[in-house]
Parts: structure tokens; sequence; C-alpha cells
DNA sequence: GGTCGTGTCAAACGAACGATTCAAACATTT
DNA sequence: AAATGTTTGAATCGTTCGTTTGACACGACC
């Protein structure tokens, strides 16, 4: 072997590169293997040799895509709980570690900004028609992990009530991903191109308005000048 | 003629049915009129003779499937106007007459409630890939006219920093919608069947805070007692 | 009875699909 | 240089896709 262990060859890399930008533009179903090995200028057999099929390459994609989001909102929920190991983390932290980390593989990525939002949110959207079964389990994973820190931060949400919250909150973030950097929003504003940040730092407000929603006035009733949420 | 006017005959209904199943259940790419044509017992050639082609099938479903919705949702919006001219609509109001009409066509529907809310949260999706021109107008049309009546409501709330709210909110609603009855959700309570109506008025509820965000310290702070929300 | 419009059916079309084969080309190690 | 293992390329496999065709059945109307 010429390459170094736990790298992937050339012809390997431009395949991948190919099909990410095809499936950010178009869609995991919409892409044909052929479409991929033209855009990458390889073969057709390429595809098979390097992935085993098709929904190998597709499998591979969604890995690459979503597994270091998760690895660093797991990261960052660590670190929260660890920096105070007795109290519970605040909300908007909390939701900050999840949403964050949204932005940590773009610069990795060889795609645009907007085709990399493109296609975690159509592999995050993925999730209503079936994932491969490890992304599944590693997807439950954390929202488990983040769904108990969520419960301590706000412990007097029902549990059944705070998955709700959790899953409007997921649909922002899935809804602001996909329909990044796709033609017109469909409520579009004066400022049209935003950078990324600034959209997710919106969302993180918007969230924690609607995941803590009456909280702010228990909090400010039970313990006079307390501020949970100082925007 | 044998069927009065404005009516689909039979054997087409039964086409659009089976269409509005599998669509609702795989997804309008993943599958084929083949499947289409054989759930409804009819023959391949009927699609492209009731419907033109397949393309016009889909796009039958999804006018019938949006744009009741969609009309409903003006008509909720009239009326909230012009039963206070001269005053703004409270923000629970507009978020309730955008959310509540998605209900509106379940019991005329032929589909399970499951489906048809999967159905109409993927069509309401399309709006990533490309929806047929009309529909998409008429999507444009109706949030034109919510985003006005939310800045009325708002208005301290910049141009831009609306349209992403609204943008939250929305992705809120999709992503509820596809997730309905696919499988089981990715953060789940233990009340897991719930019936779409709590759902929504979570949903409202989440929206009202999240859009209303930073609005109910200033009118607490200005007014007194007046309190913007009181669930 | 004959003709027209409407609808259904089996059959087949060309195109594109994912996958496979096999030989040639390449790199790496003996 | 020879042998070995790895990667490419063109051709082709069988299948499925959306669409079209032409024959046929049925009721309506002259």
């Amino acid at each position: 072997m010429q390459i170094s262990r736990e790298q992937e060859s050339g012809a390997k890399q431009k395949l991948r590169i190919a099909a990410e930008q095809l499936f950010a533009e178009k869609g995991f179903e919409a892409v044909s293997v052929r479409d991929i090995t033209q855009r990458s200028k390889s073969n057709v057999a390429a595809v098979n040799y390097h992935f085993g099929s098709r929904d190998g390459l597709v499998a591979s994609v969604l890995e690459r895509c979503v597994a270091p989001v998760n690895a660093e909102r797991i990261a960052r929920l660590d670190k929260l709980e660890k920096k105070a190991p007795g109290k519970v983390v605040a909300l908007e932290d909390l939701i900050g570690a999840f949403v964050y980390p949204l932005v940590h593989g773009v610069e990795k990525s060889e795609l645009s900004e907007n085709l990399y939002y493109r296609l975690l949110g159509r592999a995050l959207a993925q999730q209503v028609d079936g994932l491969p079964q490890q992304i599944e389990e590693q997807m439950q994973g954390v929202m488990r992990r983040f769904t108990r820190a969520f419960g301590r931060a706000l412990p007097t949400v029902s549990e059944a009530d705070m998955a709700w919250r959790i899953h409007f909150m997921v649909g922002g973030v899935v809804w602001l991903l996909m329909r990044q950097g796709g033609g017109s929003p469909v409520v579009q504003g004066k400022g049209q191109s935003v950078a990324i940040e600034t959209a997710l730092g919106r969302l993180v407000r918007f969230a924690v308005a609607g995941v803590g929603e009456g909280h702010e006035l228990d909090a400010q009733a039970a313990k006079g000048p307390q501020v949970l949420f100082d925007f």
C-alpha cells in the first residue's frame, strides 16, 4: 500500500467529493453512480470497487457528514458538564452545544459553504426515511444525552413536553440547513445572504425562547431578579 | 361525460389515492408509476392518460395537498384582521392561523391521519428541491401576508430578524409533519402516540415563545401587568 | 346499424439504472 | 526483472424506469 494508513486514495476521495456535491445539490436519491463518476472523471466500476455499492457510498458520505457533528456535540456537552460538576448547565449553553457544532466540519470539507450545509441538512433529514443503523444509533445516543441534560436544566418540564420542544428545535436546525444556499428562501428579508454563524445565532435565540417557554416567568417569580436569558 | 363536472372519474381517484399513500410512505422520488398502478389495480398507461405524465400526477397530489391548507391559512388571517380593523393581531393568533390549518384537510382525505400528515410534510419539504411554479407562488403569497402581519404584531423586530424567526417556525412545522407516524421519533418521551392537535398546540406555544423572543420582557416592562402569553 | 368519444388493457419501446466481468495498467515487493 | 497485489477502463449483464402504441370494450348520439 503506497498510502499511509487511514487515508483514502486520490481516486476514492475524488469520487466521494463528487458524490457529496451531487447529493447536496439534488438529494441522495436523485443522483446515479454514472452522474458521480462522470463528474469525478472516473469509471462506473470505481464506485463499487471503493465503496462496495452505491449504498456503501451513500453511507460513507452520511457518516463523514454527521459523525463529526455528533462527536463535537458530545465533546461540548462533556466540557459543560465537567466545568461545574454539581450544577445544572444553563439552557442557552446546552442549545449552543447542540447547534454550533454544525459548523465544525465545514472548513475540513472540500465543499463550498452552501453545499456543505445543504448536504448536512439532507443527511439529518434522512432520519425520516431511514439512516444506516450505525448513524441512527449514534444519533439516538446524542439525543438521549441532550434530552437528559435539558431535563436537568428545566426540571419542571415533563419528559414528553421536553421531547416535543427538542423535536421542534431539531426541525428548525434541519430546515435552516436544507434551505441554506438552495435558491431563494420562503421568507426573504432584505439581507438575503447571511453568514451561517449569524443564522445559527438567531436559531439559538429562537430555540432558547421556545425550549425554555414558560420558565422565564417561573424563574423570575421564584427567585426574583435572576434572569435566565439576558439577550 | 357521465360524471358531473368538477369530479374526477373513479379510476383517476383510485390512482390519486394510491399515489398519495405511496408518496407519503416512501417519498415522491422513490415511487414508480408501476408501484402506483399496481396498488390501485389499474394499468401503467392510466397515469399518463389521466395525468399526462408522472410529474403531472405528482403536481396534482402536491396541489391537492397544500392548496387547501394555504387557503384556510389566508381565510383565518382575513378573519383575524377583519375582526379588529385598526388593531394589530396578537402573535399567538397569527401563529395559530398559520399552524392549525394543517389539520384542515385530513378529514376530507382518504388517507389515514399519519399518512396524511406525512404526505403534507413531504409536500412542504419539497420547497427545498423545487415545487411546481403555481404552488410555489401561492406559497410565497401566503408567506408574504403572514410576514407582514407578524411585522405588525412585533414592530420592533427587524424585517430580516422576523424572516428568520418565521423560517425556524416553518422548520418546526415541516419536521413535525414529516416525522409524524414515520416510526420512532428521535426524542421519544413516554407518551409516544399523541393526537396531532396536541402536538400542534405544543408547536404553537413553542413558536410563540420563539418568534416573540425578547418581547415578553419589553411588554411587561413597558405596560406593566399586560401579559402577552397566558398559557 | 354506424360512428364517435372515452376509457382500459397488454405489449413493447428506448433509455437509464446498479452491478459485474475481465483484461490492461499501475505500484510495490521479492 | 519477476512476481504480486491494487486500481482502472470498456463492455455488458439483467432489471427497471417513464412513456407510447394499437387493439378493444362500452355508452351516447345521429
